[in-house]
DNA sequence: CGTGAAACTACAGAGTC
DNA sequence: GACTCTGTAGTTTCACG
């Protein structure tokens, strides 16, 4: 697992924040050169560390306003069932975060639509349609606190 | 708002999923040649559509693997207290994301620690030091179903 | 929106300690 | 094994048409 040193760890930091910057600004912040700098990136990158870069667009300009988080409880538990479910939230493109959870309730859902009617749509015409859900409890995101990719590394 | 046009959403669509995206390559795919496409990143850039660049890590591989749906409540519900708390939360580096909720819960936070006990450690000496929070409900996630920054646009 | 040129960066050696 | 140095290919950036 930890064949990453200090150095590795500051470029993961560093480009979890900005991944613009370039080898050259990085290796001046560590007190290097950029060629080490490019072969580490290149050596996290093929490891899997950094798994993509990605573009953060902003949710309201874009015009995704509305954020909710659902709580899904299954009717039955059986591995088919929950198999299924996983497979058909991949395919709703609405769907940013979903995670299978350990409390009672099963799956909890982060999804972004235009407008609370469209959110409406989302459950009605995709999310409910599928088969074998029970409880399904859906609260809307007042206020986006806080919001990062990154992780405090 | 719609000052953007299919060209531009196909240029977010791109970046939102590959970052490293030539403007050449980008170009290719809708016919066009790089500058007008580096015009338009830079336009997207300037007006707010695209936030930052970011490097997305793999959480197992940083040894953050344990993701945490923590659901608080505050006791008393005055403008001073929320807005203390949030500003709190801006502060703790281990929450990912925090939103206001609409319900009978105030905040949903999802949390990012190396093990349960670190979890454990998190709320101890650093979550329930806040003051007036009134009901705390932490589930585990078992595992991540599907997790992307990108919007459906 | 296209062309073309300048500046910079990424990338691939060769060589040092 | 990890670094510095150097050179080249490719990209970004920005004139101007």
């Amino acid at each position: 697992m930890e064949d990453i040193d200090e150095i590795d760890l500051t470029i993961l930091r560093i480009l979890q924040k900005d991944a613009k910057k370039t080898t050259k600004e990085i290796a001046q912040l560590l007190n290097l050169t950029a060629s080490p700098i490019y072969e580490r990136i290149r050596r996290l990158e093929k490891k899997g560390f950094i798994q993509k870069y990605v573009a953060i667009l902003d949710k309201k300009l874009i015009n995704r306003s509305v954020t909710t988080i659902c709580q899904v409880s299954m009717r039955y538990h059986n591995e088919a069932f929950i198999q299924k479910f996983e497979e058909q939230i991949q395919n709703l493109e609405e769907v940013q975060e979903c995670y299978h959870m350990a409390g009672q309730v099963d799956f909890i859902l982060k999804i972004n639509t235009p407008s609370l009617e469209a959110y409406h749509d989302f459950v009605k015409y995709k999310l409910s349609t599928i088969e074998n859900i029970g409880v399904l409890n859906s609260t809307f995101v007042l206020k986006d606190i806080k919001h990062t990719s990154a992780f405090y590394i």
